[in-house]
DNA sequence: CTGTTAGCGCATTCAC
DNA sequence: GTGAATGCGCTAACAG
């Protein structure tokens, strides 16, 4: 391996100006200047991340912590991510996380952490909370309102929520099955708590809100609906599921048991992947902007990097509303 | 921060002590190790993976360059990779990978490299062969005949695509049509070639196939369709897409233009990712099994990383046919 | 403008 | 069994 100091022997210069032209510090003279990039060239030379970081205490490196990566909307927003983290000139170490990794995710030389639908532990909070590695998690985590609070960047479920209930509600639905995950810790406890909140602004009873758990995945939210279209009739007539992964299983699961969508039943999605519009029928859905949520996150997470621990606040972005054949087009639609 | 020294001075230790219970080594007195572990412990210590890899040449790291993430079977894979990454004791670095960001790549400091339908340059590759940074595919590489040639896995895609232009031919189809990248540097290419021998190992003639670019992705294979067919008369009865994300936009670029399938036209996939089977009609495909691909390529990965520059063979999975709404089943079936 | 030098935190050789 | 000392490759005072 090729060091500074092969390159400063070659120049005939010593090894801190190697140093200086690499960082364009201190005038370097423009004839000395070129000798050690032509010694640099020559000899290959490409500087060691691994020691700068030691010396600079920065790897330039930021971790994300996925939940489930089958998921295309998580997918998705890793991908945006690491767009924009290269412009703020990091790479992403990717993970999937769950609580008993904590001892690994502490181990990562990261300079700072992006959560994608995850939630960490008080205690794991606080342990980057003393090293001074910021946090930001894409999507309300559950624990904001830790000792150690993680900004976040999220779209405002409640409205969201709130409009798709007055829609069912025109469309003559009086009693509404929200599916999420049922793990209180998973990121769509959020939006559980949004959908209940929107019901209940809507006029409508706790009695009229039924909770089905689909696990946030395609395949338990198949094989919850079928359990329940098994024991014969099925009881729902409007089903709004906290991600789409679970809508398409449910879907699925429906047109099996020849249950008409939309005809008996009224389908909508959340987050709006690619997925949702080539079912039959496509399934209406809330778009999540996941490019614009990556920024912001990057956004976040640099304000933190500069100002210290400076408190930083969450950034709420809009989520909108996209009208597809699992849901009868209303003539004056409420979401024009 | 607090460093392997804090924990000596709090133990009543020498560093080199510290290390040793760190790593195991040297038999140390089981009356120190535990004061040792004592002063870790109220310490907080964890120990610096930027200065152990400084030491030891070693970031534990792996670099994975994709093409395209919004892409469910490169997502899927990444899944895997991560899944049987940490189980070697590596962490991923993921990059969305282009020619134009070689710098970017050289600058990563990592055990090694796993490519996701992706290949370097030739000069990238000397680079990194200069270094003895080990470098597995998963999917064939387009330069697999290069100087430093770089072992992969996939499946057999000539044998795969053989058995559907066989199912196709049984169909009474003789025109057939293979949409592809367009790219020759695309992952797909590999793909294109295999099937351009397929279709001669079954006695057809060049003049049966043709090619159509879908770029790879929803959009454009989706614009393709739609630009032949509004010209009039559909001239294709029979396509094979090179993956999965094509022959969706395919379908519904037909479906829009009221082209049946399978009535009209035959469409296979490839790759066989989950949205295949929720569309109308779900699309048959090739299986491409993910998990096995991703164990693998992290046991070759190992293989390099042990044995030093050894050649070590590629290894060639077994695809598997997907029968499903998008070609009609025959009675007796080729695929069984 | 350029050279000398002192660490960054760790693993390890060599004494004791 | 344990400690002292060296160096991984780099940056940044500081001195000249």
């Amino acid at each position: 391996m090729v060091t500074r100091n092969d390159v400063a022997r070659k120049a005939g210069v010593s090894v801190a100006v190697v140093s200086y032209v690499m960082n364009n510090k201190n005038n370097v003279k423009p004839e000395t200047r070129q000798k050690v990039l032509k010694a640099m060239e020559d000899l290959h030379y490409m500087p060691n991340p691994t020691a700068r970081s030691l010396k600079t205490q920065k790897t330039n490196q930021l971790a994300v912590l996925v939940n489930y990566l089958g998921n295309p909307f998580e997918a998705g927003i890793l991908l945006h991510l690491e767009e924009e983290a290269r412009a703020w000139g990091f790479s992403l170490v990717f993970q999937s996380y769950r609580h008993d990794r904590d001892e690994a995710l502490k181990q990562l030389a990261v300079d700072g952490i992006i959560l994608l639908g995850q939630s960490l532990r008080e205690e794991t909070l606080r342990f980057f909370a003393r090293r001074n590695t910021p946090i930001v998690s894409i999507t309300k985590p559950t624990n904001a309102e830790s000792a150690h609070p993680v900004p976040y960047v999220d779209i405002d479920w409640l409205e969201s929520y709130g409009k798709v209930v007055r829609l069912l509600i025109a469309h003559g639905h009086d009693d509404i099955v929200f599916m999420t995950h049922g793990d209180e810790n998973s990121a769509l406890h959020h939006r559980t708590e949004a959908f209940c909140l929107a019901i209940a602004e809507q006029g409508l009873s706790e009695h009229q809100l039924h909770l089905l758990y689909g696990g946030g995945r395609y395949e338990n939210a198949r094989q919850c609906i079928n359990e329940i279209a098994e024991t014969g009739r099925f009881p729902y007539t409007a089903i709004q599921c906290a991600n789409d992964l679970m809508a398409i299983g449910v879907l699925s699961a429906l047109k099996e048991h020849g249950i008409g969508v939309p005809g008996q039943v009224s389908l909508v999605g959340s987050e709006n992947i690619l997925m949702t519009s080539e079912t039959e029928p496509a399934i209406a859905s809330i778009h999540f902007p996941r490019a614009e949520a990556a920024k912001q996150a990057l956004i976040l997470l640099n304000q933190l990097l500069q100002s210290g621990d400076k408190a930083i606040g969450s950034i709420i972005l809009e989520g909108s509303w996209v009208q597809r054949g699992s849901i009868k087009h209303l003539p004056n639609d409420l979401h024009e």
